[in-house]
Parts: C-alpha cells; sequence; structure tokens
DNA sequence: CTGAAAGCGCTTACAG
DNA sequence: CTGAAAGCGCTTACAG
C-alpha cells in the first residue's frame, strides 16, 4: 500500500502539496494538482484514515446505542439517523445494549476514547443522574426527554400524546380503558402513565394496578395480552396499547376469537407502522423516523460545540377502524 | 485529556511500560503495574483509539453492507453478525445502499482506507465480476452463494429450500402454483427461479411468466398481490411466498375477503419470521440470524489470512395451517 | 523486567 | 503557491 510520501515522491512535490490536493485545499498550481492526482491513480493509492484520524483528531463516526435493533421502532429511529449521517458522510457505529448497564459504559468507554465522536441515545437503562457523571466524557444526546438540563435531547411529546388518545378513547364513551407499555420502569412509560392517571382522574374513574400491562413488546406480547383480557372478570372495553406490533398481536388473536372489534373492545395503538395501516388499526401517528433526523442534526450541533438543547416531534391521532 | 506520556510521567516510569499495562503484556513489575494502574484512574485517563490503529494498522471494526435496515430479513441478519461482533469486542459500521452501485462502491473505498478492516456484504447490486476488482482491497465476505471461487460466503441453499417448498406443495395436489420473489435479478430470487421452473417441468406444467410475482418485499406489496390473485381469470390454487412479511399481507388480505385457506387459495411462504407463527402459516424455516453469525466468524477468519471459503445454513420446512 | 527510539501516515501552522 | 518540520498518541522491535 502506497502512503502520502511515495505520492510526493514520485509526483515530484511535497507531501504538504499532496496533502492539500487530497483535501481539496486551493493554491495548489493546477499541473501539479494534475500531477498528484494521476500519480494518485497510478499508485491505487487511498488515505490511511487512521492517520488521518489521529491528526484531526476526529473520525466523522458516531456510535448509536440503542437495546437492540430487532423491534421497529429502533430500526425505524435508526434509519431516519442514518439517512441525515449519510448525508454529511458521517459513519456510524452501533452498540445494542439489551438494556444492560455494562454495554452502556461500554459506549460510553468507546466515546472517552474517542472511537466515537459522539453518542446518540436511542433508549437507555442508565438513569439520568448516572448518566450525568460523563457528562465531560464528550457529546452525547438523549431521544427521550430529561429534566436535565446538560443534556440534549429530542423526544416526542409522549404524555401529551397519549393523553391525546385516551381523550378520543373518552369522548367516544369509554370510560373502563386499559393500558399497555413497553418497559415499566422507562421514561417514555412514566410519561403515560401519568397521562393515564390524570385522565382516568378526570373522568372519575380508580386507577387500577391489573389494568396496566407491561413488558408488551413483540406481537407474541400481544397475544398473550389478548388472552390475559380475556380471563378477566371485569373487562374493559378499550385497550390503549404503546406500540403497533403489540396491538397487532392482540388484533389478530381477538379477530381469531371472533371478538367484536371495536364493538366489545376498542383497541388504540401507537406508531402508525405499515402493520397497523393493514390491519386498520387505530393508532397515534409518532415519526420515529423524523425524531432519527432531528436526533443526528442536534448530535452534529453539539459536537460542533454547541450548547443542550431540547428538541421535539410531532403526534397525530389516526382513526381507523378498531376505536 | 492526558495522554500516554502524562501517565508515564507522573507514574514515574516509560511510556513503554504504561503501554504493557495498558496491553496486559507480562513483565511488568507488580508495583510498577499498580502505580500506573492508579495515575491512568485518577487522570481519568483513556487511550485514543485513532493512534491505537494507526500504530496496529487495523481497527477492529468490520463494515456491514446491505440495501435497508428496515426489512426484517436484515435486521435478523444484522442480529446475528451484531452478536458474534460483540463476543469477540469487534465493533461495527453500517452502510445502507438501497442497492445503489455508488453506495456498495463507497464501502469498498472505506475498505481500502482501512476505515474497516474487513466488509459484510448482506445483499448487493453489483456484480460478481465487477466486485472481483476489489478482490485485492481488503477481506470481504458475501452472504449469498456465489460461483466466484476467489469470495468466502455464506449461504442458504435457496435452491434446494424452494424445491422442497414446491414438492410440498405439489404432494398436496397443487399444481397451479404461482410464486413471489424479491427481486428479479437477485441472485436468491435467481436460485428459486430455477427451483420453480425444474419443479413445474417435473409435473408436466408449462411455466408461466405471469405467476411470478416480483418486487415483493414488504406487507404493502402482499397486499397487492392478492389484489392481482384477485382479477386473474386464471388463478393458481398455491402461492409460494418468499417472504414472511409479503406473505402476511396477502395472507391477511385474503382472509379480510373471506377467502378459503387454504382451500381456495394455499399459501406457503418462506423465513418463519414470528408473524408467520401468529398467523399460523406454514413457511421454509430459514435461519438468517444464523447465518449472520457464521458470516461474522467467515470474515474474521478471512481478515486472520485464510483463504476463500463456501458455508451453508440449514432449512426446514415448517406445516402450520395455509397449505 | 525496563526504556530510548523509531515508526505508523497523516495534517497544519509557519515561513517563505 | 510551496515545503520543511513539528505534532497527533500510540506500539514494538531492540538492546540492555
Amino acid at each position: 500500500m502506497a502512503n502520502i510520501r511515495e505520492i510526493a515522491e514520485t509526483a515530484g512535490v511535497s507531501i504538504t502539496t499532496v496533502s492539500r490536493v487530497l483535501n481539496g485545499h486551493p493554491y495548489v498550481k493546477e499541473e501539479k494538482r494534475q500531477k498528484v492526482l494521476e500519480t494518485i491513480e497510478r499508485l491505487e493509492y487511498a488515505r490511511n484514515m487512521h492517520a488521518v484520524h489521529l491528526s484531526k483528531g476526529f473520525s466523522n463516526m458516531i456510535g448509536v446505542v440503542l437495546p437492540t435493533i430487532g423491534l421497529p421502532y429502533f430500526g425505524e429511529l435508526l434509519e431516519g439517523i442514518a439517512e441525515e449521517a449519510a448525508k454529511e458522510g458521517v459513519h456510524f457505529s452501533l452498540y445494542q445494549t439489551n438494556y444492560q448497564l455494562e454495554k452502556e459504559i461500554f459506549a460510553l468507554e468507546q466515546l472517552k476514547q474517542r472511537q466515537v465522536d459522539g453518542l446518540i441515545f436511542c433508549s437507555k437503562a442508565m438513569s439520568d443522574e448516572a448518566l450525568l457523571d460523563w457528562h465531560e466524557t464528550g457529546p452525547f444526546i438523549l431521544c427521550q426527554d430529561s429534566s436535565e438540563r446538560y443534556f440534549s435531547t429530542v423526544s416526542i411529546p409522549h404524555k401529551d400524546a397519549f393523553r391525546l388518545g385516551l381523550d378520543f378513547l373518552i369522548e367516544k364513551g369509554h370510560t373502563k380503558i386499559a393500558i399497555g407499555l413497553a418497559r415499566k420502569n422507562g421514561m417514555n412509560s412514566h410519561f403515560r402513565l401519568e397521562a393515564y392517571k390524570e385522565a382516568l382522574a378526570a373522568i372519575g374513574e380508580p386507577y387500577r394496578e391489573e389494568w396496566v400491562f407491561e413488558r408488551s413488546l413483540t406481537i407474541t406480547d400481544g397475544q398473550k395480552l389478548f388472552s390475559e383480557w380475556r380471563e378477566m372478570e371485569e373487562k374493559p372495553t378499550a385497550v390503549f396499547i404503546a406500540n403497533d406490533q403489540v396491538t397487532a398481536g392482540m388484533f389478530l388473536e381477538a379477530q381469531r376469537h371472533q371478538v367484536d372489534i371495536p364493538g366489545s373492545l376498542a383497541i388504540l395503538s401507537c406508531d402508525n407502522q405499515p402493520i397497523s395501516e393493514v390491519l386498520g388499526i387505530s393508532t397515534i401517528k409518532i415519526n420515529i423516523k423524523e425524531m432519527g433526523k432531528h436526533a443526528f442534526r442536534l448530535l452534529r450541533k453539539r459536537i460542533g460545540g454547541a450548547g443542550p438543547e431540547k428538541q421535539t416531534v410531532p403526534y397525530k391521532l389516526i382513526k381507523r377502524a378498531t376505536v
């Protein structure tokens, strides 16, 4: 593999000049530029990026921290990030954590070691307080709201969005409403639970722990959820689930058991993934891909030295056939 | 940010010694090791990996080239790769191509520049011949079969697997069989088409171009596919689709139109993703995640200097309710 | 067990 | 417009 010195020597110029044409700097006589370019071509030279990174102090590579790429939510988020990153010629590396603390710490250590220029936390197990200790390590942003003012965040106003859905169900006459959340102690769930409690209070309904389903992530979870509903003595007339995959599982299972929807059971979901359109499930559209794009741009700013900033992504109720 | 020299100075040892403890080399007096470790801790030192990479000549980072992370097929493949990579402490970077040639070339250029130590092509638009030109660039492997003997590949025997499915349909009495493929000019589709033609020949049925659906990738494509089937004058009695997502779309749409399955229309799929289990769709189980694991290990070997190698991943017919 | 020194391959003030 | 030289921060024979 040729290096920059060989190129300089064979082209009969200085290393500096080669570097200049490599980086598209002005002030290189056209004649020399051509000569260098031709030599590069002939010797099949390619820069050793490790040297560039060491010299420049950064690598144009960011890290994306997420529990698993298997869930559509994160897939979409990732697509948004990837799309923006590609535009700017920024690479990204993936850190799958499965919500294991040590994996998240691993990613932060990579940041510290400059393996990456910055980090996007799509979701995390670590508490805000614990993460605060890493504040000086390097730039990172969160894809969820945080009251911590040092953190840059981009988020969907889950509380408001969830309340919108609940009010819609209430407006349709429902008072017996159950909900399905992903991880009970996650931030998103926290906000949704708040909205739930407030909505119940507003219509004078009691809060029942047993009507809050959790650990709902996959289609299979949705099927189980239906079974649980079916076994209940007092059945809620509506379920509001925080994830289209789960909803799809519940809906399909309900259909199989010939439950009248929305007659006997109204189903409302969140996300608006393709499957909810296919099945005609009413849902709160949340543009996750858009959030990914915002996230990337925000991290970029942060890496550029900007201060912390909080951003928000819009949501929308989509009425279909299940409510 | 402290560097290795500062650590050496404050610990009162040489840079070499610090490097030795950093890399866990033997032959460092326990006392000095402790001193160094403590200094590192106190000064919150972290290695600058760019320097390590430049010095060592590699980065323990591989690149994964795929059209899109949005499709479950690639999601699973990626999970397999990620799982193995994590075990070995290898990072990976994603190159989304959308089957654009220039994006694939971009990834190869990154390989040439040592941005990554090696590349896994999950799927590609580039022809084998064109890729052959990059053979000397650096190690890469393919997740599909190739007759090119210089390439390391790990693949599912799509032709045999597809034939298995077709024979199963035939055994069930079907002779009017349509198929759904992803990209008609992809390698996988090529093999499947071969199997299809051979199976038809074996039962003396003619090959009909109009019974080969293509560009079938998403749930929505599956819905369209059903509409097309519905409009047909002479209807196939069975459809064999190469992707569970598409099959799900077709199946759900068929159900909605109250088509008797498998009575009026038998449906067979490929993949065995969770959705096919939920919907009770018969399918050829293809362990894509496993392929991802194999792929990583194979690339690792290749980077280690091993010669090209061809590997194969098993498949299996799973009988459920749609045939 | 230990360290001085060369080397990895770039970039970038600085001086002309 | 051009180049010599210092610098980025490590690793690793080599000599002791």
